[in-house]
DNA sequence: TTTAAAATGAGAATAATTCTCATTAACAAT
DNA sequence: ATTGTTAATGAGAATTATTCTCATTTTAAA
């Protein structure tokens, strides 16, 4: 695995701190795992790639640190269709961030990035608008479309 | 049950007619309970409904057949973040649909019209540029805000 | 009405996630 | 550094949503 950069670490490392959490090796290597691949990944696979590592943590304690992770708002979680989370990690709120395009057919997922387009701002605008109508705190989104990728449109 | 609308009996069963699909029970049941509720529903919902229809479906065909009307588009899925997926009945392409404001603490869901603000014109922009940039054939969206709703904010 | 194919239903099987609880590690205070 | 308190871990059992199987029933076309 790469090294991550200082600035994400301290990022991460920190907020975990802040909340009271205590910083330990499962975490760690979750967060870890998440800032390197940059991508998605469900339960199941970063349980796997934590277990290449010393300390990486057993699957329960891989979802009981998710579901923190997500609580504190360190990592994002979202669903595909196929009733199996994914989990990546999160980016600072000035950051852009991605939103996904997931193929019916063959279950893939592309990231595309918010900054196409005013998506952020058009989401910013949003998100204050519904707040007020809503009365409603809103702390994240996700956005996905479904439909059938390249690869499987040609294959019949 | 109230009746529905002939106009939103005749979509949705022709709509079935035209894929070869044959117009069971368990089927029109599924149709009439959401397009009843106009709401979202679980799969357990769905059955617990059903069931107190006659014919209205073991739990297996009710997931049967969840599967195969959002196949052809006549339901959308959606999942709310607790791994476990909700049901809506699908309105025409043209029709204002709703999207949705889930509470991370009680599991509520808000539904709120894409008709606010310019939402749906903005998706369709969206749509067109991502087909393009991707060569993906976009079919359907989901779009929801997870936060804090208003009851809960005020419970402490 | 008959018939072939499609759909159903009961329950077993699967798979993701959560729970339990005895053991261990983190870290604040000394 | 060492200790004590408390949070966190890990192994596996339990749970829960969903899918699968297959014998039986229903649909709708001929």
């Amino acid at each position: 695995m790469t090294d991550l950069s200082d600035r994400e670490i301290s990022w991460h490392y920190n907020s975990l701190n802040k909340y009271c959490c205590r910083l330990t090796k499962p975490r760690r290597a979750i967060l870890d795992i998440l800032s390197d691949t940059g991508r998605h990944l469900s339960a199941d696979q970063i349980y796997k790639e934590a277990s290449k590592i010393s300390s990486g943590g057993g699957l329960s304690t891989i979802y009981r640190n998710l579901e923190l992770l997500v609580r504190i708002g360190l990592v994002w979680k979202f669903e595909a269709g196929d009733n199996k989370a994914r989990y990546e990690i999160a980016k600072r709120p000035d950051e852009s961030h991605h939103h996904h395009l997931i193929c019916k057919k063959c279950n893939s997922i592309i990231d595309y990035s918010d900054s196409i387009g005013n998506e952020k701002d058009f989401i910013r605008e949003r998100e204050k608008k519904l707040s007020s109508i809503y009365n409603f705190k809103i702390e994240n989104h996700s956005i996905d479309f479904f439909g059938v990728c390249h690869t499987c449109s040609k294959n019949k």
